[in-house]
DNA sequence: CTAGAGGTAGACAGGTCGGTCTACTTCAGG
DNA sequence: CCTGAAGTAGACCGACCTGTCTACCTCTAG
């Protein structure tokens, strides 16, 4: 494994779990085994390393939500993995995002409030990908082909519902096992399309 | 005004806008005009500090909730305030909570995240307490009276749509304007009553 | 064999942090 | 009038921060 993606891992675990404005960088390179002068070899400042940690964590977010709803072919069916995958990740039953510590992406946006900050941006961009892939997801089911504006609708519900889900995790410690029933669930669905 | 509340109106706003690590005691000092032993004086320590400021501000948005779920006594009237005003903090009209940067408890809870610090239990207990807001009005409607399960899951989807509300408009700088269809609305509670 | 790229270890600079302390001032109550 | 509590201004302490720099090492391509 090269040095740049030795660092990359440290740092996004540790920016992950204890904050960024709380983790030095001298830190990382005890975590990573990497000298200072590497680390600078390959990113111009914390920040850099910090905006390449979110790349990171949005791909891998990414493409672990992608395959949580690949065989999911109603709206009810990708609600309801949705909100099960997102309860096994609060629940720390997923190895791949690492121990539950909320959405990296709110508490990066948390610490750099200024909305113009390249760290504020790649936090927004999550948000949209996201969003726009449960868009894709919805509007090629059966249910809603063709129906972009009740997609783009749904989706939108979803995305705060998930938002909501993972914040309240976050701050509460206790999962909300309410989005995990398949009646309100299907009602929820059905009030939106 | 006592310089006990002049510390902590400053520093609850300093806190707020720029997020609690970004801020340091001598910034909130000349905010203040005070001296630095007056601040040791009153408060043993910055988390103190920090701890005060999250009180006063439970206090204040609690009070204000309050104030904006007055005059419901159904349960679409409490969604629609609730989501009514919410959307009118986003906006930045209101201006007892001050320009808007999401949640303040979210905001500090992910720059704290050892969940037993006291910063972090403020946290998760002002979350309790809007949820028991939330329900208290939820219940005593006309619709919900003595169906105190109903209005415990109804309480929790809609602080779940809050916090989700809340936390997009802080990472998207937009405001969801869904949440304020009467239709979704009404379908939203028809779906868990 | 050798030159150069890229690594290590860590001292160092310059700044900021939270928090303590001293010396001086103001002012209300007995 | 005097005492003592509370405030001011700001120097100072030790710790830690990001980022630079030196000196040395290792390995690979020509």
């Amino acid at each position: 494994m090269d040095k740049r993606t030795q660092i990359i891992n440290t740092a996004l675990s540790a920016f992950y779990q204890k904050g960024v404005h709380a983790v030095g960088i001298n830190e990382i390179l005890k975590g990573s085994g990497v000298a200072k002068k590497t680390l600078y070899n390959h990113f111009v400042s914390k920040d850099e390393l910090i905006c390449a940690c979110l790349e990171l964590r949005d791909q891998r977010f990414n493409q672990w939500l992608y395959e949580q709803l690949e065989n999911c072919n109603t709206p009810f069916e990708v609600a309801n993995a949705l909100f099960g995958a997102l309860s096994a990740w609060i629940d720390n039953e997923v190895s791949e995002l690492g121990p539950f510590n909320g959405c990296f992406f709110i508490n990066a946006a948390a610490e750099f409030p200024q909305s113009d900050h390249p760290i504020a941006l790649l936090c927004k961009a999550h948000k949209e990908s996201v969003l726009q892939l449960l868009f894709d997801k919805l509007s090629h089911t059966e249910q809603l082909k063709g129906q972009l504006e009740k997609s783009k609708q749904l989706a939108q519900l979803l995305m705060t519902l998930q938002e909501g889900m993972i914040c309240q995790a976050r701050v509460t410690h206790s999962s909300n096992t309410l989005l995990q029933d398949p009646m309100l669930l299907h009602q929820l669905i059905a009030s939106s399309i």
